[in-house]
DNA sequence: GGAATGCCCTAACGGTGTTAGGGTAGCGCC
DNA sequence: GGCGCTACCCTAACACCGTTAGGGCATTCC
């Protein structure tokens, strides 16, 4: 299921693509250059351009997939828990740990929503907004809240000793209320 | 006042810093290399390296006048307001709303504490852990709802018609509770 | 056999951060 | 006056980056 995402691609470019996640989890961000890549292949970096547009719609594909395995493991996350917020939350922190090269890379700019494969972005955000009950307002508040935890925990911002699971699940019974 | 994390730079390195800042914000992320500053400057991008050891230092200068000003910024509203937590976080938001390049910088990546004028990211963290009372845990919460709201706002990542100063609000009534 | 497709190549362009090594104008000091 | 020092700038080059132009070579299909 993970592959639908890149269903409109060519056999070839998905191989590329996946190569690509390697790359980058691996070996961070400035390692995901067409060359570098190209080296992982054993082939030219020109040789891509033969099977993605360019280095964006190289990203955009990235980003699908990443988009993609969230709304999968979101979905079965609130399925599974009867506090579903909470677990989704858990999930949420979880896949950006897992990958934090990835999760970076999906949230770190504006979105080429062109580039992407259609109804991904809108498919990881629904798990959150079923959890919600559909109160928009409430899983916007949610979700900047787990981006910013994330991308501050990622990025090493708090204070070493700083007891974040606190500061989770005090944030969440916060915004969560009694839901 | 906003001129003091310079002060251990020559003269000359403050006016490259300055004239940095002012490409950055009006230019974007791309327009400040090392190439594009200098010929802002009127000089050649190897000459830079006279007054600043390399770019990383160019930009732990930037990120450093930065957290000064926002000390400066969230401690005035702090003192002005009977609100103090909402006037702070409403100056966080128009802080980076203003300067959005120089936001991201500040934000996007892990630190380079050992090149930041000393003390200023405390400084800038200070106000809020004032308006929380010292409670450390609710101060992070708050900081990372808003620090999440203001890049998801950036990197727009709501729907166009999200009604944000909604969201904005009920997030820090949840957080904040009766403070 | 001939055409089309898939895949790869070399060579080059303009951009990036950075370093080595050299120059020159102005100032204080003997 | 001349010496040395400091501040400041230079050219040339290196290795990297994304990207394009143009060419080659096997496999497959008619």
């Amino acid at each position: 299921m993970a592959f639908h995402a890149l269903s409109r691609l060519t056999p070839r470019a998905r191989e590329i693509v996946q190569t690509a996640r390697q790359l980058l989890e691996r070996e961070g961000p400035d390692a995901l250059s067409m060359r570098r890549l190209a080296d992982q292949l054993g082939i030219r970096a020109s040789s891509i351009y033969e099977h993605l547009r360019d280095k964006q719609a190289l990203e955009a594909a990235l980003i699908s997939v990443g988009f993609e395995e969230q709304a999968e493991l979101f979905g079965e996350a609130v399925h599974r828990s009867d506090a579903p917020i909470a677990a989704l939350i858990a999930a949420y922190r979880a896949f950006a740990r897992r990958q934090p090269n990835l999760y970076r890379l999906m949230t770190e700019r504006p979105l080429r929503r062109d580039l992407l494969a259609s109804g991904v972005e809108e498919a990881a955000a629904m798990p959150l907004l079923d959890a919600t009950g559909g109160d928009r307002e409430r899983a916007r508040a949610i979700w900047a809240f787990a981006h910013g935890m994330v991308i501050l925990e990622l990025n090493q911002r708090f204070p070493p000793g700083a007891d974040l699971d606190t500061t989770w699940r005090k944030g969440i019974d916060a915004l969560v209320g009694t839901g």
